[in-house]
DNA sequence: CACCTGCTTGCACCCGGTAGCAAGATATTT
DNA sequence: AAATATCTTGCTACCGGGTGCAAGCAGGTG
């Protein structure tokens, strides 16, 4: 580990020994409200600037059984919409005095074993960012056993006893479809990415609901398998060569923006058709490049900060649900 | 935190217990290479695996001073190449046994205090990740006690004694010049987005270096503050609206992918003109959706792979240069 | 001035591992 | 079979803090 394992770092003991204290005494300097004198503290105080002490949190953690550290599994970095999502929960997370611990769930590190090893560096907390359990992996007992709470944040969570944070996708799929409908649209699609997740699958089916409600009850299915932009184009390709252009359908709805950009771009460039006139297109997150010019994506905006306010709530122990359901935002704009 | 404090964790106290060993036996099963028969390391596999038992690391942190555990500092989350880059890094760093603490460095929580964050949580090493510390935050005697070691990732370091992995800006900007005249263009303009950093100066130096060597002096200077879709248009706006169309140039660099990007919408929406006839754009970073035929934006890919392994090689030691160099690859497209 | 109260301080022991030594058990040599 | 070499195992001490108790000390009271 180059040098690490030279370098001295000052302890408490070494400051106790300038101050002329103990070192029981120096910790307590450093102990918000514990019972000092202001003139032990100075002297604490003083010896430890001198020598640039400051706590071992390894330490601590260990005395104490708690690491103020979360784990954050995410096992898809396609969906630029993480970022932001990233930057939101670091910034609450530091803020509430607990530190993100970014582990890559990917073929090489999959779920139970980023579980256990989170485990052996005694996390507090296990944040399934976007990501969840399969149902087959659960019947492993590494569950439950002294293991720590985990949470699911932006998908369901498909574990019992495991809460999730999530945008209400119920209301958004009624917003969305009550707006397609206004438009005077008549013949929806929808694109998946991915038909195995829960949350996909629940977008699709409020979809098809509502429209069932409206009186459509024919919805074309589009899969995109990955949640890539060369996914979402490769699916539209797919389908706009199989169908005659009298039986499209007159609105797309995908289940990201990555996958609506693809789409637009498909539609426009290799077809030369036109959004929204011949095919309007609805997408899912409010990423920042869907508002250019270029695409004037109507969307759907997860609420972002009040999804990680609340996931650290039930972290820290202040929401107490199984399960929050949070509003977002119809974003409209051009493309519908 | 939540259920934390009660969780009861098995010990290897335990597991001895159970197997009719002492705890030290215990943890010679753990320990690879250690002396001890197979009949009693079956043992203790037996109870362990029956107690649910995996060694606490924190504790083994502790005793070995060697947390591997990396700090990973980002202060710029706009820049959607961030993600792919994590993605590399968490996974790269996970093969090395390592694993990343992502720290969000902002107005709250500036390099100082995640330096010293970083530093009592014993981290092994930090990576400055596109960020490093301005020259004045140094005269703090913060650093070099017994500092944890920095690297710093994709940005020039500032720091003396602080390595740093890049891509090379000399050849990068020498190819995109030398696409650039020859394909005609003559009237280059740059686009930066922080001329602060040193990346961003050394970039445009380049530029104006490689073009003066092609006989242009006069490069026209554009800069956009941020690193955002929106900024880059804004900028274009301005630039726009302030030139006559036959005194503007006719090609333009953009420091990153995103400003691009928002510099096309711009050119093409708000102002009509075609890309690349009336204004050529070249970007940085080969960000997907640059690569979808709206933008078809020709750009430079950072070698992301090579550039995480060398950091990690500095990292765990096997890689003692001061500044790796790292060359990358012009993508071609049709925005030129 | 003795006595009680309450805050400070030091102490033994603990968190769950690791390191290195020495005694005990086993295997090899002569 | 005795002596020696090698491997196992348990032990003490330690990593750098935290906890609860008891002694030390101050101030206030009768």
């Amino acid at each position: 580990m180059r040098k690490r394992e030279t370098i001295r770092r000052t302890t408490a003991k070494e400051v106790a020994a300038a101050a002329g204290l103990s070192k029981w005494t120096v910790i307590r300097a450093f102990t918000p409200g514990s019972s000092i004198t202001e003139e032990s503290k100075r002297r604490v105080m003083e010896a430890a600037a001198a020598l640039n002490y400051s706590p071992n949190l390894l330490a601590r953690s260990l005395a104490t059984n708690s690491t103020r550290q979360v784990a954050v599994f995410v096992d898809d970095f396609r969906n630029p919409q993480k970022l932001p999502f990233l930057e939101t929960l670091t910034d609450r997370l530091q803020a509430a005095g607990l530190v993100a611990m970014l582990i890559n769930i990917n073929n090489h590190f999959d779920h139970v074993h980023a579980l256990l090893h989170a485990d052996q560096r005694q996390v507090d907390a296990v944040i399934l960012f976007g990501t969840a359990f399969r149902d087959e992996t659960l019947t492993d007992r590494q569950l439950g056993n002294g293991m720590p709470p985990m949470f699911v944040l932006a998908r369901d969570s498909q574990i019992d006893g495991v809460p999730a944070v999530v945008c209400d996708a119920e209301l958004a799929l009624r917003d969305i479809v009550n707006h397609l409908h206004e438009r005077g649209y008549r013949r929806p699609g929808f694109m998946s990415g991915a038909t195995a997740l829960s949350t996909a699958l629940r977008r699709r089916q409020h979809f098809t609901d509502f429209w069932a409600e409206k009186g459509v009850s024919e919805i074309e299915l589009l899969s995109a398998e990955k949640y890539s932009a060369e996914a979402g184009a490769e699916s539209v390709r797919n389908y706009l060569s199989q169908m005659a252009p009298a039986d499209r359908i007159d609105v797309l709805m995908c289940e990201n923006d990555i996958l609506a950009l693809g789409a637009i771009d498909e539609i426009r460039g290799r077809h030369g058709l036109r959004v929204p006139e011949d095919i309007a297109i609805v997408g899912f997150d409010n990423y920042e490049l869907g508002g250019s010019s270029a695409y004037s994506l109507t969307t759907y905006e997860q609420p972002r900060h009040e999804m990680v306010e609340a996931i650290i709530g039930m972290i820290v122990g202040t929401i107490e649900a199984e399960t929050v359901t949070l509003p977002g935002k119809l974003i409209i704009r051009g493309s519908t």
